[in-house]
DNA sequence: GGAGCAGATGCGGTTAAGTCGCATCTGTTG
DNA sequence: CAACAGATGCGACTTAACCGCATCTGCTCC
């Protein structure tokens, strides 16, 4: 009764089972049960104790550092992706279409980025400097629509502030 | 002899003193130290421990959590920028010729880039979603020139891995 | 289908970055 | 130069994340 509190998933899953196989990583109920959960987050991104949190909710409670471990290893294995918003916590989502994500510094809203919109910027650099950009999903910090909208009504001319 | 151990710069920062009460803080011994360091650094990234450390040895020892506060208060206050590189540390430098940083993940050496190399990338993202790029220096993470070539040269056809 | 083992998990303790409250001190204003 | 808002020092606290180790289990090979 202490070790059997995580049941794997139903079925449906055959795919990430082949994945985390590929990888060279064993199949287990913990990991089948974050993945779970991460996918039906479906484009959210979590961090650690937010996957910890709905694990236990939906009663599939793991150890925090078992999450933990479990994100750096699907990730290492580049099923999830790593992302940083610049609170300096750890977000993970699913590795499916890799977009980057426009963050709003003044509300917190998050908007996902083609990976297309920054294929300009990337044969710049190369070209430039050499640097060859990462599939990494990138950080882009600034002013959702909503937010600058309101900043001009009230400002209209500090907005570069 | 307590608190008698953080002396002010000699002098040659009456720029910084004016930007400091511009922005409605006083004009502090301590404040003026971290100023200092920061501008020593000559571009150079320091977490607000390595700025700890480096005041320390220069003999104007300070509370670890005056540093912190003072980075918070002077990045408010536009005279520093904050800036992560992606390993959850909050690092701070001058804000003087603002510029992105591209960081190597594999060596972890960081190359500054020009904001004129992202205006295009920050133009379709206002057109195509409204979002408008803030003046926060952007994390580029990817391969550095070197890097890369190794890689190459090691897997000419597993780049994309 | 059973045994054996490399690898994974649970548990608890630990580290590191950053924050907070409060008493004391000091830059700034009148 | 007196007074006070604001800054600092100190120490305790919070939060994210990591580690070692004993136990357990998915996988492979028979």
């Amino acid at each position: 009764m202490s070790r059997r509190t995580v049941k794997a998933p139903p079925s449906g899953d055959q795919g990430a089972r082949d994945r985390i196989r590929a990888a060279g990583l064993r199949v287990t109920p913990q990991r089948l049960a974050v993945l779970t959960v991460l996918r039906s987050a479906n484009g959210a991104h979590m961090s650690a104790e937010d996957v910890w949190l709905r694990l236990r909710r939906a009663g599939a409670a793991m150890d925090r550092s078992t999450v933990y471990r479990v994100l750096a290893d699907l990730t290492e294995a580049a099923l999830l992706e790593q992302v940083r918003l610049g609170d300096g916590v750890a977000r993970f989502e699913i590795q499916e279409v890799a977009h980057h994500h426009a963050v709003c510094t003044r509300c917190g809203a998050t908007t996902d980025v083609s990976i297309e919109a920054v294929r300009a910027l990337a044969t710049r650099l190369h070209r430039d400097t050499g640097f060859a950009l990462g599939h990494h999903p990138l950080l882009l910090p600034g002013l959702c629509a909503a937010c600058a909208a309101q900043l001009a009504t009230r400002a209209p001319h500090a907005a570069g502030a």
